[in-house]
RNA sequence: CGGGAAGUAGUUCAGUUUGGUAGAGCGCUCGCUUUGGGAGCGAGAGGUCGCAGGUUCAAAUCCUGUCUUCCCGACCA
């Protein structure tokens, strides 16, 4: 044993300092305004109680209690990784950019990525930086090719790997403070397996982690499904906290089904028979050119007898533009019940696969250009034509425009729709007798009332904020960056992938909007940044002397004390800031020490007692305990 | 990227209509008093009024341009 080992193992650590805060000396100042730029209260509450100040539209910087809560919701997540097998590792921020042109996510990213040059990357004439590095939105490149590059062996998997890093998005509008920044920190875990199994266990186990950190952090997230983007891959979740501020939408029933609205499928009406049904006929209805004024002028010209028109019977063709990876720009119909919007973030999801178009698209909103560019499409009164013989909309038909139609407009249903001329409109038009679609696809606004596609009820739908997503990530990574490992026979196989991250700064926002009142933060005992916030207040130094002794005491306990010993602030200040801070038990060394009394103040429902002095140490470790 | 609002002290804001020596609350410093719910009195420190140009004897204020920020929407595995 070396000189300096036998120092090292004669050296036994001791406590040289407590480890009590003293607002005396933490870098701290609350603020009595709110900021003029926080709108929600986890921002409002975070910058004014002293845990962040902003840096920068969408960045914030950590002040001390702010680390301490961030770094003790980091410890949550890292312990349930490591408990399901994950093992931490950590990339730079700053990458460069040939693993993200590889993947082909340089181009596909676009602006939201930040991307710098360094200095090899200047170009003489002009003298301008090109970029070559980034900062890293998500790290799927880097753990692919980490693992590919000390992997071979199927016996090498599974593997889970996970970091805790700082991710940078260049967000066109951040918000809501550290809701939607432009730097934020997340955990991402990837999953490597050889076999389905292995796959879904990988899966299983983070979404049964996800939920443990969730009940830890006292977060009421729920598992609701997602859509997994153009990815690839199969099952996919996100945990969203209900929440009205959220920038999610999702659905859910009484039988317990909860989905993304971009995930949601809908119900179709069973086929109707329509061997009785009449010819169409086309009607003269003229300045009918929006849902509204076309079911006033059916029932005022053209009524039936039995009940009303209503903008459910009639169907709406929405023109949309499909905008291709390569830049092109195809335009496509929509049919929809009347009474329906259409939802262009859920028509994204799927109306690139049936087009037949590879790749992320984006759908927007046809403009008057894409209507001048197809005559034939009449504003106010486009419909699928006549007849099957002759189809007016349709990738096989007269115009060639795609034709894609919502699931509710199931064969036999009659319509009223547009007859492709000005102020002409057909009514009775039979679904798969005079008209048919290229296409299904899931793109009309879901509603309250709509049923879930389980059968179990009736949808409503509520706002979220999306904490975590965990999904299947298929082998697209794997694919393009060439990730292979021999298998037990010898031959090459790509590996499959699962990709789980959780908003570690997006979590701790969340915790202040579930928990806060119009005094300021209620952390809860797993992430408060200390146990007690012990207040002493009094004009004579028996309370200083009495406090300071307590907290020392509480600090050999082994918790952790906010000790305001600020000896020129007055009570209410003290209170205020007490209450605004958010520690779960206040405690008052005041007026009731000259009868051996402190008082013990619960945050949260701010009921008060007396405790004696003798029995504080004991009745506040016991109350700690039962807070965890 | 579309729509709206706003840039004046560390901060929250007034002053701009009608051009005339830069203001208040909170915070900060010093002194005295006060100490269970954001204390009192007195004395201070602190601002190129976002930036650039123009009009004028004179611009925070009027004109032109520009930049930035915030909010709503679009966008956002």
């Amino acid at each position: 044993m070396s000189h300096c080992a036998k120092q090292a193992a004669r050296f036994k650590p001791i406590r040289l300092v407590d480890m009590t805060t003293r607002l005396s000396q933490l870098f701290l100042r609350t603020l009595r305004d709110n900021p003029v730029d926080a709108e929600v209260a986890s921002h409002r509450l975070l910058v004014r109680a002293g845990y962040i100040r902003r840096a920068a539209p969408g960045i914030y910087s950590w002040l001390p209690l702010g680390l301490n809560v961030l770094r003790r919701i980091e410890q949550v997540v890292r312990e349930e990784m490591d408990a399901i097998g994950a093992q931490e590792v950590h990339f730079p921020a700053l990458l460069p950019k040939e693993p993200y042109e590889a993947s082909g996510r340089w181009k596909t990213y676009g602006d939201g990525i930040f991307v710098l040059g360094d200095r090899k990357s200047e170009e003489v004439e002009p003298r301008v930086r090109r970029p070559n590095y980034l900062l890293a939105p998500t790290h799927e490149e880097m753990f692919t090719l980490l693992v590919k590059d000390l992997y071979s062996s199927y016996k090498d998997l599974p593997v889970n790997l996970y970091q805790i890093q700082t991710k940078y998005r260049d967000e066109a509008r951040p918000r809501a403070g550290l809701l939607r920044g432009r730097e934020f920190i997340m955990k991402d875990s990837y999953s490597f397996a050889v076999t389905d199994e292995d796959q879904q266990a990988a899966y299983a186990a983070h979404r049964a982690a996800y939920i443990r950190i969730f009940e830890r952090l006292g977060l009421p997230a729920v598992p609701v499904a997602a859509d997994n983007g153009n990815m690839g891959g199969s099952a996919s979740e996100e945990f969203l906290f209900p929440c009205e501020i959220g920038e999610d939408t999702f659905v859910e029933s009484d039988g317990g089904y909860r989905a993304n609205v971009e995930a949601v499928t809908s119900v179709p009406p069973e086929p109707v028979e329509y061997d009785d049904a009449p010819a169409a006929v086309v009607h003269h209805t003229p300045g009918t050119d929006t849902i509204e004024t076309l079911v006033d002028a059916a029932n005022a010209d053209h009524g039936r007898q039995d009940r009303a028109w209503t903008a459910a019977d009639t169907l709406k063709n929405v023109v949309v533009a499909v905008v291709t990876p390569e830049g092109e720009r195809r335009v496509a119909v929509i049919a929809v019940p009347g009474d329906r919007e259409v939802d262009l973030k859920r028509a994204d999801a799927t109306i690139g696969a049936k087009l037949g178009v590879a790749g992320e698209v984006s759908v927007e909103a046809a403009e008057a250009a894409d209507l001048a560019k197809n005559p034939g499409l009449v504003r106010g009164y486009i419909g699928p034509g006549l007849s099957l013989e002759a189809p007016y909309l349709g990738a096989e038909s007269a115009t060639g425009i795609p034709y894609l139609a919502d699931p509710r407009i199931v064969s036999g249903s009659r319509w009223i729709t547009g007859a492709n001329a000005q102020d002409q409109h057909v009514f009775g038009l039979v679904a798969g007798r005079d008209f048919t679609w290229d296409d299904t696809i899931e793109s009309v606004v879901v509603r309250d009332g709509d049923p879930a596609p389980d059968g179990s009820g009736p949808l409503t739908t509520r706002r979220g904020i999306e904490l975590g997503h965990i999904f299947m990530l298929g082998r697209y990574f794997s694919e393009v960056l060439d990730l292979k490992v021999l298998d037990e026979n010898g031959k090459q196989s790509t590996v499959a992938m699962g990709s789980y991250g959780f908003g570690v700064t997006r979590a701790m926002a969340a915790l202040v909007e579930a928990n806060h009142d119009d005094k300021g933060i209620i952390w809860p005992s797993t992430v408060a940044p200390a146990d007690v916030h012990l207040v002493a207040t009094g004009k004579g130094s028996e309370v200083y002397e009495a406090a300071e002794k307590l907290a020392s005491e509480l600090d050999s306990a082994g918790l952790k004390v906010i000790y305001d010993d600020r000896p020129k602030v007055s009570p209410g200040v003290k209170f205020g800031d007490a209450e605004l801070l958010g520690v779960p038990t206040i405690v008052v060394v005041g007026r009731g020490l000259s009868e051996g009394k402190i008082e013990v103040k619960d945050r949260r429902s701010g009921e008060a007692q007396n405790v004696a002095l003798d029995d504080a140490v004991p009745h506040l470790i016991e109350r700690a305990a039962s807070l965890l």
